[in-house]
Parts: structure tokens; C-alpha cells; sequence
DNA sequence: ACCATTTTGACAACTTGTTGTCAATCAACC
DNA sequence: GGTTGATTGACAACAAGTTGTCAAAATGGT
């Protein structure tokens, strides 16, 4: 079976996701190394910076499973950056909300991030950031439609 | 400090690129659960499908460590699956290439692979694909190039 | 109110990556 | 030809995710 034209340009594209995937994964982890807190820990705290949210929860909003990220939230629960709250809509499922050094130390990042984020989206189109946005998660949406 | 537009683009780019990252893998992987290889092998018996390459050529290739493809490498020699050749320009850093069973599995991973880009990509318009492409390796060109 | 199904947390084993370090090899230059 | 610096393979420790399993809790239909 031959590649169609759209096919192999699917490929190419995908292959360029993974790349730009791990570049931004180090240096998510390079902007804030001194801070102590990697990129995965952060993005789990950005997920509850609003409202204090259920670890299954949490997943389901990152595209992980809940046991991943449970492993995080409890990690971040020992450094002392976030806190259960009851659920009231669950005994046992508690909200994970941040506590005040998590919300201290969530900011400091945010500044980085965003300062980063502005910097680096400077050299690029906005309209090309934000067609690429949807066309990303267009194609998520067909890839995880198909396997269902 | 504040995000400006593009910066709040970026973000949410980023972020989804996390997300469709997890679901290709996982796609990838329930692709080829069978023929007993997963997503990141497949990748590396692909990327030394044309020519022989060393470790450290194939980790630079693919975004990667050295020692991370180095472990991939070993588990598929173990597996019968890759063989080192010697390599003129260097003593100890052999190359690695296909074995007879190696390809012969790969070519069947090759068409099932192929098979499932036609299928996904016919959904998109393939100047959306090429497209989105483009920008997405010039977006890794800003970030690897700010990193240095 | 009961029972079947789903959701959840906890735990274990595993995969795929990372960094750091060491010694061996290689390349370049004086 | 010797020294110096970069590249390489091997190994260890670690990070972040996965799957699978279990029992407890929640949910929904009859």
C-alpha cells in the first residue's frame, strides 16, 4: 500500500510533534530548574489554579491517566504545594487545591512562563499560532473519535 | 506581567501539542500491540530503514539523547531485531542496521502505519497538514536556536 | 432499597525517556 | 607525535508516564 499525498504529510507532521514535543518539555524544565518545580508539576498546578479539581478530573483535562497523575499530586502533596479539600460530591475523592506556598510558587512560574511564552511567540504570526491551535486539536479530536 | 495575544496563543498551542503528543503514542502503540513493537521502537527500526546509522546519529535525528536510543538499541538487538556493522569513520561506535526479521517486521508495521495515516489524514485538507508542518518545525527552529 | 456498573485511590511492575559520570576513542592542532 | 577537547558506549539514578489489579465508594436503573 502506497501513501497517499495527505497520508505521508500526516507522517511528516507527526514526527515533527514528537520532536517539538520533547524541546518544549526541556525547556518548560530549563526556565524554571531554580524554582524547583519541573514542567510536569506546574501544568498539574496550573490545571487547579482556578477551582480545586479531582485528581480523575485533573487527567481527563490533560489527556493522562488518573494513576499519573495521583503519582504527581501526592509528590506536590509531600513538598507541601497543594492540599485536599473534602468533596462534596465524593467522600473519598478529595479536591486538590493549591496551598499557599503552592499558589506563591505557582506564580513566580507564571511570570517566567509568560514572559517566555510572549518572547518566543514575538517571531511568529498570531494568526498562524492560532490556526495551528485549532488544527491540533482538530486532528486529536478525529484521532481519539477513531479510536473509540 | 501580562501575556500579550500571541503569548496566550502560544500557551495554548503548547499545551495542546502535550495533549495530541499522549493520544499519537498511545494511537501508535494500540496500532502495532501485535506484532509486539511499540511506537518509540518502530521509530528508531524507521529511521535506520534507509541507511545504517550510529546511536548518537539517530538520537540527534529524532530529537533525542544518545543514551536514550542506546537502551532502545540494545533491546532490539537483544530482540534480534537491529545488528551493528562496523563503522570506517569510527572503531567502537558501530552502526546500526535492520536484520532480515527486523525488516520483515517493520515492513508489516510500514503498512499498517501507512494504512492509518491515509485514514486519518483523509478527514484533513492536506494544505492544513503541509502547512501546519511548516510552522511546527519553524516554531522548534525559535526555541532550539533561543536555548543555545 | 438493591444490585450491577462505574469511578476512585493505592500499589506494583514496567516503558521510555532524562542527567551525570567514567573510560575509551577519535579529531584537530601545534 | 603528543596533547587537548569532543564524541562515544556503558552504567546508574531518577522522572514521568503507562498498564493491571484490588477494594472502597458512588451511581443509576428497576
Amino acid at each position: 500500500m502506497n501513501n497517499t499525498e495527505s497520508g505521508a504529510a500526516f507522517t511528516e507532521l507527526l514526527l515533527e510533534v514528537f520532536r517539538l514535543n520533547g524541546v518544549l518539555l526541556t525547556e518548560g524544565d530549563r526556565l524554571t530548574a531554580d524554582l524547583g518545580l519541573t514542567s510536569s508539576r506546574w501544568q498539574v498546578m496550573g490545571a487547579i489554579s482556578e477551582h480545586p479539581l479531582s485528581v480523575p478530573y485533573i487527567a481527563r483535562e490533560m489527556g493522562l491517566t488518573r494513576q499519573g497523575v495521583q503519582k504527581m499530586v501526592n509528590i506536590l502533596m509531600k513538598e507541601g504545594l497543594v492540599e485536599f479539600e473534602d468533596n462534596p460530591h465524593h467522600k473519598s475523592s478529595k479536591l486538590v487545591s493549591l496551598s499557599a506556598e503552592g499558589r506563591k510558587r505557582l506564580s513566580r512560574i507564571d511570570d517566567i512562563q509568560r514572559a517566555w511564552a510572549n518572547q518566543i511567540a514575538r517571531d511568529h504570526d498570531v494568526d498562524d499560532l492560532k490556526r495551528t491551535f485549532r488544527f491540533i486539536r482538530q486532528l486529536r479530536d478525529t484521532l481519539e473519535r477513531k479510536q473509540s
